[in-house]
RNA sequence: GGUGGAGUGGCCGAGAGGCGAGGCAGCGGCCUGCAAAGCCGUCCACACGGGUUCGAAUCCCGUCUCCACCUCCA
């Protein structure tokens, strides 16, 4: 079995053939830079990380485009009602979408264009469809895609121009829009600057100056950096229509071959509803990570397959803790018996062939995470066993595995342990540890289980093993 | 109105015509000085009503409920 992709534009699971022999190319919508990122933002991003490691285990090199759409109008209004230039209001959200990125283990893109990076190439672009006579400027030097030059408009949501509810006849805001728009399905390619907009924020073009609509940027930079014609375009359900219809709309009207696969990831929700912004900031990442561990975030957006709508609730990260907690307990106990795996043997071991159909099989992660927690019973009877070859085996093939979906726990412990406190706290715990074991070989069980109740009280968790006692923060029993 | 998606055990969540996914929680047991961790067992589910079939959660028909996109949105 090879891989298989689900095809959003054709609405069926499809073998992945690429372009170019051993090669992807990859683009995939990112953020628009107008404010925080939330959980919604890194489940994307997450679906789509997974993707890239899956396909570069299977062999493949991959190059992937996320761009950062730094310029819009909610970036504009938002910045003047803060009384801050638009690109340094930009520039702070793209920083923290970064940083969430990198927190999350997010591989970072090959390259990461900016559309204010791009005017050359958008304008040209324009000017291509004009020339084809598939965009028009109107009087405020707004520049139109025009939809009924373009006969397979719609084809990518299965909606046909006609089908599409027709502009609504009281718009008020209608002044907005040109008076002299062909057709009310006709999306902005450029829009002409107005008085009310800062003169940063506009660009020369052979049609006046003006900044890109939202549609014409991800074409330009996807031609630029993977060519007229490319393996897969991603990004959220939500993009589909009408940003994805309109760019494929633009690009390929202009002659381009653009994405010939589709992938879209579904949504968190909450109470079945698609979350917004107005829930406030419980589903921020900033706040989440402030109180559990980044890894147990990724491992709760990880576990749900990308086309599934992942209810989130407040049990989410405590089960996505727990579990993890019992992966990463095993990795640690199996490792103090067989010694450290380097990374590298990991990538090169084999994969088990359940784990590697499943993932073949449209990146069913829930189905491969079944594999890893049956290998995960075996590894753990393999210790209680004392079966250290066994034990080996299973350790490799767990991390194996779990490297491909960016969750090893040796590779997430590392910058886990590594501060002054707690460095200082562990020389104190293992003090206190130390007192019990020697009222446990006297056998005076009631010294020994009050420091055991000591350290549980502090929301420390002692365990006893073969190999002595060892310890751990608790998992926060809050709500 | 148009286009899609979904309803699975206490909860989360895969699968998809016959072999009890997996996880979390609970319960019983083993192990343990007692725990914890771990292991074993248990909890045999598929919105509703019909139909096809030797057999349906899975296919067909109908019904109900929910969600998304069609306007900025991951």
């Amino acid at each position: 079995m090879t891989l298989h992709l689900f095809d959003t534009a054709t609405r069926a699971t499809r073998e992945f053939v690429p372009l170019h022999p051993g090669e992807v190319g990859l683009y995939v919508c990112g953020a628009t830079v107008q404010g925080s990122p939330h959980i919604g933002h890194m489940r994307m991003a997450v679906a789509f990380d997974v993707l890239v490691r899956w396909l570069r285990r299977s062999g493949y090199r991959v190059t992937t485009i996320r761009n950062v759409t730094d310029i819009d109008d909610k970036i504009l209004a938002r910045s003047a009602a803060a009384g801050v230039p638009w690109w340094a209001w930009a520039l702070q959200y793209e920083r923290e979408f970064t940083q969430a990125y990198d927190a999350l283990g997010v591989f970072p893109p090959t390259y990461e264009p900016r559309a204010t990076g791009h005017m050359t190439e958008m304008v040209e672009l324009m000017q291509r469809l004009v020339d084809g006579g598939h965009a028009y400027v109107t009087g405020d030097g707004d520049v139109w895609f025009d939809v009924r030059s373009y006969a397979e408009y719609g084809a990518l949501t299965n909606q046909r121009p006609e089908d599409l509810p027709p502009e609504a006849e009281d718009d008020s805001s209608a002044d907005d829009e040109s008076p002299v728009k062909r057709d009310p399905r006709d999306f902005a390619l450029w829009k002409g600057r107005k008085p009310t907009d800062p003169a940063t924020a506009s660009w020369p073009t052979p049609f006046g100056r003006g900044r890109p609509g939202w549609h014409l940027e991800c074409s330009a930079m996807a031609r630029k950096y993977l060519g007229d014609t490319f393996d897969i375009h991603g990004g959220g359900l939500d993009l589909r229509f009408p940003h994805h219809e309109n760019e494929q709309a633009q690009s390929r009207a202009a002659g381009d071959g653009f994405a010939q696969l589709w992938m879209h990831s579904a949504w968190v929700t909450q109470s079945g509803a698609k979350m917004s912004k107005s829930l406030g900031n419980s589903l921020m990442v900033a706040a989440i990570l402030e109180a559990s561990p980044a890894v147990v975030l990724r491992y709760a957006l990880t576990a749900v397959h990308y086309r599934s709508m992942l209810e989130y609730t407040s049990e989410t990260l405590h089960e996505a803790e727990a579990t993890w907690n019992r992966l990463a307990g095993f990795v640690r106990r199996a490792t103090e018996v067989t010694g450290v795996v380097e990374v590298e043997l990991l990538r090169s071991a084999p994969l088990p062939e359940a784990f590697v159909a499943a993932l073949d099989d449209d990146l069913n992660v829930p189905a491969a995470l079944a594999v890893v927690h049956e290998h995960l019973r075996r590894g753990n009877t393999a210790l209680a066993d004392a079966d250290v070859v066994e034990a080996r085996e299973t350790l490799v093939a767990v991390r194996s595995m779990l490297d491909v979906l960016g969750l090893d726990p040796a590779q997430w412990e590392d910058d886990a342990s590594g501060s002054r406190a707690d460095r200082a706290l562990d020389i104190l715990v293992r003090e206190e540890l130390e007192a019990r074991a020697q009222a446990r070989a006297r056998k005076d069980w009631t010294t020994a289980d009050a420091v055991r109740d000591r350290l549980t009280t502090a929301g420390i968790l002692v365990e006893d093993s073969p190999s002595g006692a060892r310890w751990s923060l608790a998992q926060d029993q809050e709500d």
